[in-house]
DNA sequence: TCGGGTTAACTGACCATCCAGTACACAAAC
DNA sequence: GTTTGTGTACTGGATGGTCAGTTAACCCGA
């Protein structure tokens, strides 16, 4: 048998493939361990409680979430709602409801979405900065959340066709901001 | 000790209180039951099944949210789109984590909310039919869902100044849609 | 280089708790 | 006396977490 180093990113992976398989209901410690092949104890070693192993998760997904945000050239006017659409576009083909676990999660503790919070705030602060006109553009970053509910709850709409008309149309209601 | 006739809408006005006291994690058929001063089984006579309750819940819910979009004046422009913008502004006052629940609830199984995703069709399609814009309703509607969701899960913007600032806006975007 | 000591990583059995759901007796209402 | 509703006590299963012990890798002095 082999000893890696550290199994935490394995682990988190495994993760994310038991929600993407089976939905996060089905995100347990036991399953998690299944599916990496490791004994509970194990994953608990790695992750002192399951609340550890969420934040973790978490923190990966706000990790990509800022990652896709910086890909656009920053120094475009209104970069971070270019981002924001950017990394809107990029995460809605993929359907792990990775973020219906960690929405569960949050369920049952609110504070446990304060590292969310923290960057959101930020990145309103960056787009205030950015603009003139503050309440267009938290309206437009309103309806890339709502698009991003939507989708991850299933709702209508459903077709990708309306979806990309509609970020398309988000994309001109950005570059026509003050 | 009262014998009411049909005990399942205090069951279900207990059942609110106890997420909106405790949050969404602590909602379970004892508590409720504790709430209303009843015993475990009288709840699960009323409810036969904790996603029974849930059910009835969402379904509260949905009525009401109805009921609000409904409030609006059904001969003016874009009246679901109007209903919408009132039943946000009317639900955004209270803090109840009711949603919450039924969010933890739908994580365990999607297939839950396919009485609210029956009426958001709806709501969708009458939204549709009422302009020549379908994509930029389809905007407002999400900028409103996102609205809320933010809202809900606590996050910025924070002061209601700035969202009812953010609903005046998309009130005058609604009047302006084509 | 050999062998003992140390330690990080992990195992597997077990515990504790929470909680949905069941069984059934019992009371009121009609 | 039958139906409707409620209380009490319980079961069973899922699941988060604990812990003593095992394994392998590495270190280091003789």
């Amino acid at each position: 048998m082999k000893r890696s180093r550290n199994a935490s990113s394995e682990i988190l992976t495994a993760a994310r493939e038991v929600t993407a398989r089976d939905g996060a209901g089905k995100l347990t410690i036991d399953s998690v361990a299944r599916q990496i092949g490791m004994s509970k104890g194990g994953v608990l070693y790695n992750f002192p409680s399951k609340q550890a192993l969420l934040s973790a998760l978490l923190g990966e997904m706000i990790d990509e979430h800022v990652e896709g945000v910086r890909q656009v050239d920053q120094t475009k006017p209104h970069a971070t709602l270019h981002g924001h659409l950017q990394s809107l576009a990029a995460s809605s083909g993929l359907k792990e409801n990775l973020s219906m676990a960690i929405l569960a999660a949050a369920a049952e503790s609110p504070e446990f979405l304060d590292p969310l919070r923290t960057v959101i705030e930020g990145d309103q602060r960056k787009i205030t900065s950015e603009t003139t006109d503050p309440i267009g553009a938290h309206i437009i970053l309103a309806a890339l959340d709502g698009l991003r509910f939507q989708h991850l709850l299933g709702m209508p709409p459903y077709d990708t066709d309306t979806r990309e008309k509609m970020q398309h149309r988000l994309e001109s209601m950005i570059n026509e901001l003050r």
